[in-house]
DNA sequence: ATAATATATGAACAATTATTCAAGTATTCA
DNA sequence: TGAATACTTGAATAATTGTTCATATATTAT
């Protein structure tokens, strides 16, 4: 590769952390670790997911519940649970004409309180 | 609001929940928070991001490093850098002409933990 | 059956974003 | 001083994404 020597002439020769570099690339996730764990943080890198997380953290909610909570239209909610089912954070149970959501799995709350110590620390 | 009739007529008169829904209208967390935790989600939900505090939570490196390491242009490498500085993930000191991003706080390593634990349980 | 309700879904549009490219600053070395 | 290195930054572009709108499906009630 001949960017190598243009981009890092410098480290490729003298910079000793060109062994800690090649010792990293032994190290790094596999491409779709990394993927499916970007693609998490994404989910929930939204407010809306954000605040319908939050609500059923609570208690299971249908459709109509979540959309009179968030002021939001019942589509737009849909699209976003559609979402949030497809990365498995939330489990749904149909009942009659409803659908009433919940949170899949314990992860969620515990990446929630990490995510908020995380902001809190840094006001 | 004439949307909650026209939405929700039958919540609004039969569905027990409404009680639910109001009282969780005074859990809401406030915007600020939501939109700060949101952020800090989204900065995670990048692949490039994740690979390079991947990287960091071995070592500190420069962007020099890091552009080898990870085959990208150090430009864009900085402009992800630029991300996870604003957003407290990451921090930096200078040497020389070069400068050493690190993981600015333990959160981030616990975040992906949490996050990596969901996406296995989820094979 | 028909009408009404609760969700879901596809297309479209505006807004956001990751990378590239070119140009800039800052530090070191000759 | 001037050249080279390490990094930063702004503008531009392509790709992704959240919401809206219109339509579709499924369940219940009449």
């Amino acid at each position: 590769m001949v960017s190598k020597e243009k981009l890092c002439g410098q480290c490729e020769v003298f910079n000793p952390d060109t062994e800690v570099v090649s010792i990293l690339k032994e190290k790094r996730l596999n491409e779709e670790v990394i993927y499916d764990l970007a693609e998490t943080f994404k989910v929930l890198g939204d407010p809306t997911r954000i605040r319908i997380l939050h609500a059923l953290k609570e208690k299971e909610l249908c459709v109509c519940d979540l959309s009179e909570l968030l002021d939001m239209s019942p589509s737009a909610v849909s699209h976003q649970l559609r979402v949030l089912r497809n990365n498995k954070l939330v489990k749904f149970r149909k009942e009659g004409r409803s659908v009433y959501y919940s949170l899949d799995d314990e992860h969620v709350i515990c990446l929630f309180r990490q995510g908020l110590s995380h902001i809190l620390e840094n006001k």
